[in-house]
DNA sequence: ACTGGAAATGTAAAAAAATTACAAAATTAC
DNA sequence: GTAATTTTGTAATTTTTTTACATTTCCAGT
């Protein structure tokens, strides 16, 4: 936990002349963590072992490990805790509470995802004879994302959001073709159907949802990053930004195995769309 | 910048017995900011004043300084902020790469956001007759990640891919409407071309695009998080998940403004999905 | 290969900072 | 109101860091 809320949740086991300490670190933390401790003493007007003893309070070795404790603490504001929105948060707080919590919901992402995995779709999608992204819901947005990045490496791809050209398209399906499919909870009906049928067609199916789900069991490959649930609002909203992450790295991924020349294709796609923009002024300074 | 960063980036200007401690350092950050400098110089295999002249050359003030330096880079889990993809890296680098460098866009993204826009969005938003969300190459799957939310709070929407579409819809537009714009670079012409014609018919024109663009110049509020030029691989990445990060942010603002009562009508959508899902199993642990 | 000079590194002493031990003051319980 | 306990401060001690200077190493130019 960071030390600054810790003191603040302690602050009134402490006694008078820490709480003057308290006070003084609380009001102004930049200027404790560049202070000696006998500088701090005379702010707070205490003595030297006071602030000692406060250090200790807060279970650190002594006064220049508490400053590293504060200096860790004060390096980003609050770090990546999951905080949930209330019902009396002004935009202040809903706004840094959304980012950080789906910040925090990133880091748990990254410890949970299985790198083999990543390496093994990686691998099966830079052969694939077509890649087909699927995803139902608050998912099509990511299948929608995910063929806007693999469109630019030049490779068949196909992506739907109607459920009648998915399943369509995955008895189209023949060995070498892949399908990716994107949900939240991994119990969509209709997605774990597709799943079937693709693998039925001797498609590889990699999967981006939830883990044991009815949609992992029937996939080839599955990534599932554990995210923190979404229960504020009714709306996957960290799951989502989890698989977006997840296309990031499966795009970077495929144009890494690919290699140098590849990666000059991509730099023409992007000079294709300059002209259909305003150009950006120079700056001199 | 980050401490870390900074000396390896430094390291090749820097002699013989530095780069010894500059090593050390890096091998084992953790294990540097709790030793003493005496501990560390014997560690490195160099005299204390070398540990001392180490510190100075990264412009801190000595020892001690840089310690807390160190301690603030590597607060909170995100050791190497904004790490860049190379060549060379493989499945376990450029995974968490590109993790980091996503939480680390984020982090700048929530400082640089100004909330009073923010709110005046959400104001905007809860009294809008209809709201338009339009979005071009990356930035549709934005725009229809936005109807996906919004779509749940049974108001009037809009979202088109198609720009003819997006064009006529914006000609319709009366006072009260509202349309939400998205572009990762705020030059696409067709774009600002809409947000001029939504204007001219009295709609309201909200853009999450950059800052100072053509865009941002033809809109009534701009929210433009500062997001870290995304270079890696020629297409905008963290920039579209700040976006979105937004649209979960407009959204919360909304349902809060428009109390609880209106929530439950959020709990019904989602539970009239559920009969199109496999049961979740209890589990009993 | 040698030499003068500059840069790098180390040694030892000085200064600064933090910690400890203990005494004085304040607070609390009876 | 006083004894016991806790809190706080003083001063000495220890640890840590920094400085000043001596030595070594490296390199350019002969």
């Amino acid at each position: 936990m960071n030390i600054l809320e810790k003191i603040n949740l302690q602050i009134t086991t402490f006694s008078k002349s820490e709480r003057k300490v308290a006070e003084v670190i609380i009001d102004n933390p930049e200027q404790a963590i560049h202070s000696s401790i006998a500088t701090l003493a005379k702010i707070a007007d205490v003595s030297e072992p006071t602030v000692n003893r406060f250090c200790r309070r807060l279970d650190t070795k002594g006064f220049p490990d508490f400053k590293l404790h504060l200096a860790q603490g004060l390096a980003n504001g609050t770090p990546y805790v999951n905080r949930h929105v209330d019902e009396g948060d002004g935009p202040e707080e809903y706004t840094s509470k959304i980012f950080e919590s789906t910040m925090a919901s990133l880091n748990t992402a990254r410890k949970s995802i299985d790198i083999s995995q990543i390496n093994r779709s990686v691998d099966i999608l830079t052969q694939a004879k077509k890649i087909s992204f699927f995803g139902l819901g608050a998912s099509a947005s990511v299948a929608q994302d995910a063929l806007n990045k693999f469109f630019r490496f030049n490779v068949p791809i196909n992506c739907f959001e109607d459920i009648v050209m998915q399943r369509m398209s995955c008895m189209n399906c023949t060995e070498g073709d892949v399908v990716v499919l994107f949900s939240h909870t991994g119990r969509t009906k209709p997605l774990v159907e597709i799943a079937e049928i693709a693998r039925q067609n001797d498609a590889t199916v990699i999967g981006v949802t939830a883990k044991d789900s009815p949609l992992a069991q029937e996939c080839n490959i599955c990534l599932s990053p554990d995210v923190p649930e979404d229960t504020d609002l009714y709306m996957p909203m960290a799951s989502r930004i989890a698989h977006l992450v997840i296309v990031d790295i499966l795009a970077t991924g495929f144009t890494l195995r690919r290699g140098p020349k590849f990666r000059d294709n991509l730099k023409k796609v992007k000079d294709s769309l300059r002209s259909s923009r305003f150009e950006k002024k120079e700056t001199f300074n």
